[in-house]
DNA sequence: CCAAATTTGTAGCCGAGGCTACATTTCGCA
DNA sequence: TGCGAAATGTAGCCTCGGCTACAAATTTGG
């Protein structure tokens, strides 16, 4: 058997990683927009706006908790620690940044909002990086 | 309570719908990449090349079966159904497109593969016609 | 202020996708 | 040709992330 390349197994592997993240990240950053819009989040509202029934959501919090991402107490709204708030800081900054080059590439605004929601998690740091100084050099005029 | 976005409701149950058919595609791509150089793909050979332990294996395979993408018969090789061998070229294709672009904004390679073996699952057929147009624009020298 | 509506919790089911341990079959080679 | 090694199958375990059904708490308004 030919060597198997261990740079596409790494990518097999780092892919199944981000997916299992994915989830937990756009529930920290909706908890942070309900924070920021209502004062608190509750789990009705978390459940509706992610198109689940409330039992997905609380388990979801419950996992959130678990992590340190999130505190709440029976009956009450959910909260976000200042890991949970740091997190959401930097998934909002990576969600408009791939939609925002998207956007650059052409793809249509309603098409480039719904496939950022599922890219977003996948995109490095490094990759980020990449998009940002290309919309730098486009917005400088280099002509996308 | 103020209205819930559909859109990104929309887009939430789409990222759910792509991730769930990410690890059968990855599995059909590799698939017929293995029938390519093999002739057949081998349980032991498909599971090393993705990463998990052969039970692993052995149970995407049997979902690819139920789902009519894959045939085969106990203690021999994996085989794709036409409609199998069709999913993976499509598949393939997107690959080296995402890969392309990634590379075409400036992604350093490396990176690029790796990323782009998460991001493919979720760029829907409107945004790999925009990654395509703007390759096509950036090859006849239209400086991306 | 109390009853009804709403919200939240909880129990329990399912399938996907990981794993280890062990049984069985096939294959390669001495 | 037969035996040991390798490949494959199978059983059974786990967590995650969906769901429904129902119980309990809270909120609301008449
Ligand atoms: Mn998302
Ligand atoms: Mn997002
Ligand atoms: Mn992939
Ligand atoms: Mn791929």
């Amino acid at each position: 058997m030919s060597e198997t390349d261990p740079t596409q197994i790494k990518g097999f592997n780092r892919a199944r990683e981000r997916a299992a993240r994915a989830l937990l990240e756009d529930y920290v950053e909706m908890i942070s927009d309900l924070a920021a819009e209502f004062g608190e989040a509750r789990i009705t509202e978390i459940a509706a706006r992610l198109g689940v029934a409330h039992p997905t959501a609380t388990k979801a919090v419950s996992r959130l908790k678990r992590e340190g991402l999130a505190v709440s107490r029976p009956y009450r709204g959910v909260f976000l620690t200042e890991a949970g708030e740091a997190l959401a800081e930097s998934v909002r900054a990576r969600h408009r940044t791939v939609v925002a080059l998207l956007l650059a590439i052409g793809v249509p605004e309603e098409v480039a909002e719904l496939d950022a929601e599922g890219i977003e998690h996948h995109v490095s740091r490094r990759t980020l990086e990449a998009f940002e100084a290309y919309l730098a050099r486009s917005e400088r005029g280099e002509k996308g």
